[in-house]
DNA sequence: CTCATAAATCCAAATCATTCTTATTTAATA
DNA sequence: TATTAAATAAGAATGATTTGGATTTATGAG
């Protein structure tokens, strides 16, 4: 998914154009990791000095709602990220640093493991943690 | 892991007796399942009416330090339950409604799934969510 | 182009989980 | 029994996220 993919899905669903929009997409386009609320918020702050937090937080759940973004939850905060090029599923590594991520191909769900029968199955989470090359050379 | 092997772990490491930490630590012991610090609050409170919310989140603090404990991150809460049994390294199906859990066998670190040479790995995360039998029916 | 309207935004207060500070109490033990 | 470090209480502080009410704005009709 990219910037105009993005404002496509936005505009299909009869939601408006604005500024602070797309420039929130931007940022998650140009970043391409997970990043928090309070990340985008500072960015767009350049931009849109007097934007609330509470507008970054109501797009940032209508993208979700949407498919636009993936959303992960590292250390009790959320983080967001404009979804991969590939929308099938699959699970990341996350530098635990940066935010900067890179796809797993493999999924455990499709092992040939036993799960139980009396368990209703909804979903389920896979991320390995680490830091990335340029994260791991500062440290 | 059980109440007096728990106990045990406590005085071995010097740390004081306290009707407060048997307490929770028996609540852990006869739940075996993840409980959020207030559901865990809210139970100790019907013996000790005047305990804090820092009492549990310091002793769950130290509880897991010591290795008494597993903990988790649900929807942004945190949860603990009384270390399994087994020590070994293992992973949860999780009741998102009641917090009970199963053992999962299966690491997906230990597939033959190749990583990224130029990403240092430190953890990793694999749950697996849905409602056990109990609540299902309930649903 | 102008207007009406619903959607988007702002702002500030509320909420919720968790942590911290300080004073007080208590378990361990000499 | 007295000493002392550890544990607790109480409540304020923090930080992320949400909500409510008032205001602004994008959009589409006329």
């Amino acid at each position: 998914m990219d910037l105009s993919e993005a404002l496509n899905v936005l505009k299909n669903n009869g939601y408006k154009y604005t500024g602070k929009r797309e420039e929130l997409l931007r940022i998650l386009d140009h970043e391409k990791r997970y990043l928090t609320a309070k990340e985008m918020l500072e960015m767009i702050q350049e931009d849109y000095p007097s934007i609330s937090f509470d507008t970054i937080y109501r797009n940032l759940a209508l993208f979700q709602e949407l498919g636009i973004l993936e959303a992960t939850q590292l250390d009790g905060e959320r983080m967001y990220r404009l979804s991969c090029p590939t929308n099938d599923h699959h699970h990341h590594l996350i530098c635990t640093e940066c935010g900067k991520t890179k796809p797993i191909d493999m999924c455990p769900m499709q092992t040939d493991m036993q799960t139980p029968s009396d368990f209703t199955i909804t979903g389920h989470k896979f991320e390995i943690y680490g830091y990335c090359a340029e994260c791991a050379d500062e440290a």
